[in-house]
Order: structure tokens, then sequence, then C-alpha cells
DNA sequence: GTTACCATTTATCCAGAGGTATATTTTATA
DNA sequence: TATAAAATATACCTCTGGATAAATGGTAAC
């Protein structure tokens, strides 16, 4: 029997879910909850043993990448698997980067969902194949090859709060034209032509919060 | 008996939908589709009356707000109820402005949401509380007082895209100095200072798709 | 321990961005 | 039809933005 644990914020993701994997008599589970904090919360009491998280990406408060991280930092056995309508790059890298065991999408038909969830727990990875063609088509977005040093990425959020050169070097403590420097850095990093350009870019790979 | 067509373009939250409404017996859902492509088809088909549409807003190819559009133009009689999990201003003004019949979102109870589809049926106007809270707030956004004519907003999109004035010129068919005008203008509408932070601005309240 | 590299800093120069004013034409709307 | 609003265009002026060169300081390689 395996036990799993389901956190999303919609109740009808939940009750489908639920609904989905009615239809099979070896998974049960044993809880679900809106929030991550709910779930970490849940985790750390100790009530049941989980052997999966499936797990939502896109939740207020505290998002699926911070829920997988503290998972993984405190109990490591338990698994993680994201499932996500999401199958842009930018969603799609932190959440490897947060050791999470697969990523699955909404999308998937009962069979394969149980599939999934069964081989997760079984140790496999399991990355649904529009997943894995994003992840192979490469390392080399521009932000990716020429990695941004610290302060050229503290001026780039700056950038992003819509200040001007001028501005961005009272924040930071030194003069405009250092400024423009770092600037001029950044936008040959990042491929792009003006620090609008930047600016789209930025936000688009989900370089700096926004 | 009241008949409804549901769309969704996830599986599960489908399936979710089904079970919730299994609850009560004069709900039938007569029809579920992934797109607003497949629902407008089977509407034009007159396999079926329905009375209602439950919607799902953000969907890929064609959106809710297009979906509720094209029904409210052919299918006056059909109610139209938008399903969705935003409830920024961005994503519901839209949904009035094509005529939907009523916006709940997708952390409601089973009870709720079978009241609402009865409600919607029976012609009233359902609107979540947490909908109508931030309906009420309103109209004090700079976008909102100052109101973009369509000329500048085309000029907005060609920004977002990273554009100088004089490409922009050259895509729009005109000057730049007739770019610059308008340049002018969104900034003074959108009070913002130059063309990043009104990039800033355009894609944090949704003026442009991004 | 010296070489080489990179991050950080400052300065100078020029093009593009944006403010303002003004004028003409088209399109809504009363 | 009259009036207002929007779109288009030009000119002038100022200031910010961005490219480029160059100095300083730290650090890893050899």
């Amino acid at each position: 029997m395996y036990k799993i644990i389901m956190t999303d914020d919609h109740h009808i993701v939940r009750e489908g879910m639920k609904f989905l994997l009615s239809t099979t008599d070896d998974i049960r589970v044993v809880a679900d909850f809106g929030t991550g904090a709910e779930t970490l919360e849940f985790l750390s009491s100790g009530h049941e043993e989980a052997d999966l998280v499936l797990l939502d990406l896109v939740m207020p408060e505290m998002d699926g990448i911070e829920v997988t991280k503290q998972i993984k930092a405190e109990y490591p056995n338990v698994k993680v698997l994201v499932l996500s309508s999401y199958t842009s790059e930018e969603y799609i890298r932190p959440v490897f980067a947060a050791q999470a065991d697969g990523y699955i999408i909404k999308e998937m038909e009962a069979e394969e969902l149980i599939a999934s969830i069964k081989d997760v727990i079984e140790g496999e990875k399991v990355i649904h194949p529009n997943i894995l063609e994003v992840i192979d088509r490469e390392g080399d977005m521009p932000h990716e090859k020429n990695e941004l040093s610290a302060r050229e990425l503290e001026v780039l959020k700056e950038i992003v709060k819509g200040k001007s050169n001028k501005e961005i070097g009272e924040a930071l403590f030194v003069s405009e034209k250092t400024v423009k420097t770092h600037v001029s850095h950044i936008l040959n990093k990042l491929e792009v032509s003006d620090r609008t350009q930047a600016v789209i870019y930025a936000i688009k790979y989900n370089i700096v919060e926004f």
C-alpha cells in the first residue's frame, strides 16, 4: 500500500485527484492540504508516515519549489512528485534544482498518473515527455552561458524595480558611472540591447522575483 | 434537470468537477471538453441543448474570455459561469465585459458550487465574495482612470516586445516622432517616468499579454 | 611569487529617450 | 453640423542610457 499526501490550493483539483486515484486500491491518500505550510506541519507532527507528496507548483504564500526544498531537506525519504500545468522552462528548472523526484502535468490520464506515483515511490525519476523535451533542448540560454555576478544581479534587481542608473547608484552606494558599467555588462551577458529588454528577459526567465 | 457543459484544459479538474457534481442528482454534465473550440463546435452542432457552460478562464489556444464572447453572441440563452483560480483584477474585468453570468473560484466547496450553478441557470448573477471584493475596490489605478487609446495600446505592446521607437515606427508604418508622442502619452497615462517602468507596469497589471 | 583573470570601480563620449509646443487630419459623438 | 478627442507629424532641447577604455583589488593557477 502506497501512502501519499496531496497538496494543491484548489479544492476541485484535490477532489478530482482523489477520484482518479480511487480507481486503484493500492494507493491511499492519507491527507490532503491546500497550502505548503499545512503539509510541512503534518509531516513534522509525525502523525503518519507518507511515501510521497503530490505537490502543486503554483500556490499562494509558499510555492511548490519552497515546499520541495523543505521536504527534501528534512525528510529525504519522502518522495516529491510535482504536478503542474506549466511546461515552460522557467518553472521546470527550479523544480529539479530543489531535488524533486518527478514532474508530471495535469493533463494526464488516470492510469499514467497512478503509474507515475508508483514509479516514483519505487525510486524512479518520472518526468513527463513534454517536460523532458523542454529540459533536453539545452542550457544555452544567455543567462546560463554567461552567469551574472553577484553585483550585477543586485543591479538587475534595481532595474526591474524601474530605477534609473542614478537611483541605483544611490541605493547601492556607488557612482552612477559604476552602475552604467554594470548595466552594460548585464546587457552583454543577457544578449539584449537595452535595459527595457533586460527587464523583459529577467521577468520572463524568472531571474529576479517580480 | 439542469444540463451543463464543462470546459477546462485540465483533465483532473474536469474529473474533480464531475465527482463534486455527482453528489446532486438534478445536474447532468452532458459533455466536457478540454478546449474552447470543441465547446463551440458542440454547441453549433446542436446535439443537445445545454443550460449552462462551466468555463475555465486560462486555457491555451482560445481563452475563456473569447469563448464567453462567442457563446453569448450566438447562444444568448446559454448561461456562462466562469470557474477560475485567479482573483486579480486584470482577469475579472474582461469576464464581465464579455457578458458572463458569473465568476466563481476553484477553492469552493461542492455545495456552494452546485448552488451557484443552479442560481445562474435560474437567472441570477453569481459572483464569489472574493471576486466581488476586488470589483468593489476599484477604478483608481492609473490605467483605469486614464484609459489608453487603441493606438497607444498597440505602441505599448511593441514597447513590451523590447523595441526602440524607430523599430516601433517601422512596425506600425509611422515616423519615429509619432511614436515618441504616443510613448509620452502612455507614460503620462500610466504615471510612470520611462519606457522601462511602463513595461513593468504593463506586465504587472496585465495590460498586454506577455 | 608572479602571472593571469575577473569583479568592481570611475571617467568620457555620443545616440536615443522623453518633455514640450504646435499643427493637420481623421474619427466619434452631441 | 459643430465640437471634441485621437492619430499623425515636425522641431527643439535636455538628460539619461549605453559603449568603451582604463585603474584597482582579490584570487586561483602555475
